[in-house]
DNA sequence: TGTACATCAGTGAACGCGCGTTCACTGATGTAC
DNA sequence: TGTACATCAGTGAACGCGCGTTCACTGATGTAC
């Protein structure tokens, strides 16, 4: 309770060192093994240990890899949100694409962290609800450079069209968002208003409470999330063998093209 | 060597029904237990057999999972082709959005294959030569629309803006394609234009030899192409969950914006 | 049509292996007086 | 500053389990004459 001086006890240092050198370890195991054969032996093997002492740090495999899965969240979304806030006083645009390659970047350099996220679930793990917070600081980064955007009055409201509002607006398939979806978007645009870290980068922004991003802009954020993401895993997946790799200069095309749908 | 009549011998039949048990019963345990629990043993043990009694069959646990790879990808791959020959005499956005809910609808029928084919790779087993053709099969039956569209002449060259043929172009970062990526979309122009597949479905559409599909809206294509699987698997792999679940109206909205973007 | 031989499918035992997790234990570190 | 006790980290053995793959074998199916 009573919190302690900086300078902790030896074994609590201890404990935290271990504590990250097994997860250490496990990540590079996790580059050989994938998360399904991630096996707490081998990571005690490795660092000398027996099997058994790993429990006094982690009370079962599962939870050696929920901490792995949201270590890996956080970083990406660390990632992002440095990007976004190096590129401070930047056009939204400009944000945005720095957003985009941080993430890519990361992904590169862990590609095995990036499947454990991003890739296929798995089987027999059921993420916990903790995993859901970390999980979603990288659409809360793009989300709030919308919102700075949005806030500082640099963008209107849709981006090519027809918008009305947050809410239903007209016509069919056109730009305009309706029906299911535009509740659905209103719902999300609601959550993120209300949440912590928008009002931070509102703040930040200079803007006391932010007007509400407009739900076409919103959606259509949602899509260049997917497209990033669906690009960058085709790429470690190998699905663009033999024809667009390096990828880099689709990479840049595309969060060009994407950010000009946002209407950034 | 001398083809047999239709009615092949009994130990031909029997074989052959095996084998296709075989592989259901595998990818019902793919649903459950994932692409690294798949185990022979377990599946013989399932249809009544031995382990011993598989290899047979397959020569080994890695080919069964070649087998069930190869199968999806055929499958998702005919799903797109019989949308696309489907939707024959309509113009190429309706087929193409036709071939795009044909791919989704498949996903969500078959999560597990799906992951086994778009998430991500099994550590320790590397995809053979084999699998590359089928892997395409989807890619070539949305470059069949385009190549449809453009030798029928319902669409001219660049979608929105600048184009300059079908290899490098003009300006910076904007709608023309240029540098690398130009070289990239040309080879893959060239590589589609010899393709059987391409030259088949432009005999279909009426045309002898069709001209080469621009390079601009090559690449666009393949952004939509990313879009769409990136969308299908934060659907699948729960992404969306809080949000955009169901994700039926996002997904007609998405592929909407980017058939456009393609220039559809 | 009938026999002799070759091919193939499936059996059952065995090989060597690694796994997650539990448990009673020893010895070191921390804490209260 | 020194002692007595509590807490914690790490050990080593054991549990029960499932895996892929090999191998010599039996018996059924197919083929050639």
């Amino acid at each position: 309770m009573s919190p302690q001086k900086a300078a902790r006890t030896a074994r609590e240092r201890a404990r935290a060192e271990l504590t990250r050198e097994i997860k250490e370890e496990a990540r590079r195991q996790l580059a050989e093994v994938g998360a399904n054969g991630l096996s707490l032996r081998a990571v005690a093997r490795e660092l000398g240990m027996v099997s058994s002492a790993l429990y006094r740090y982690f009370p079962s495999r599962d939870d050696l890899l929920t901490a792995l899965i949201i270590d890996a969240y956080n970083a990406i979304g660390a990632a992002a949100e440095a990007a976004i806030g190096a590129a401070d006083a930047a056009p939204a645009l400009e944000r945005w694409v720095a957003a985009c390659r941080a993430i890519r970047a990361w992904a590169l350099a862990r590609p095995h962290e990036y499947a454990l996220i991003y890739g296929s679930p798995v089987p027999g793990y059921r993420a916990p609800e903790a995993t859901v917070g970390p999980a979603s600081r990288v659409p809360l980064a793009f989300a709030s450079v919308l919102a700075a955007a949005v806030a500082s009055g640099s963008i209107a409201s849709g981006g090519s069209a027809s918008s009305g509002g947050s809410a239903s607006s007209g016509g069919g398939g056109a730009p305009g968002v309706s029906g299911p979806l535009a509740g659905q978007a209103a719902l999300l645009a609601a959550a993120l208003a209300g949440t912590a870290a928008a009002r931070t980068t509102a703040v930040a922004a200079g803007t006391g409470n932010g007007r509400p991003v407009p739900a076409d802009m919103l959606v259509r954020a949602v899509i260049a999330w997917t497209q990033l993401f669906g690009m960058i895993s085709f790429e470690l997946f190998g699905q663009f063998v033999g024809s667009f790799e390096p990828a880099d200069a689709l990479f840049e095309y595309a969060v060009a093209q994407l950010a000009a749908l946002v209407g950034l």
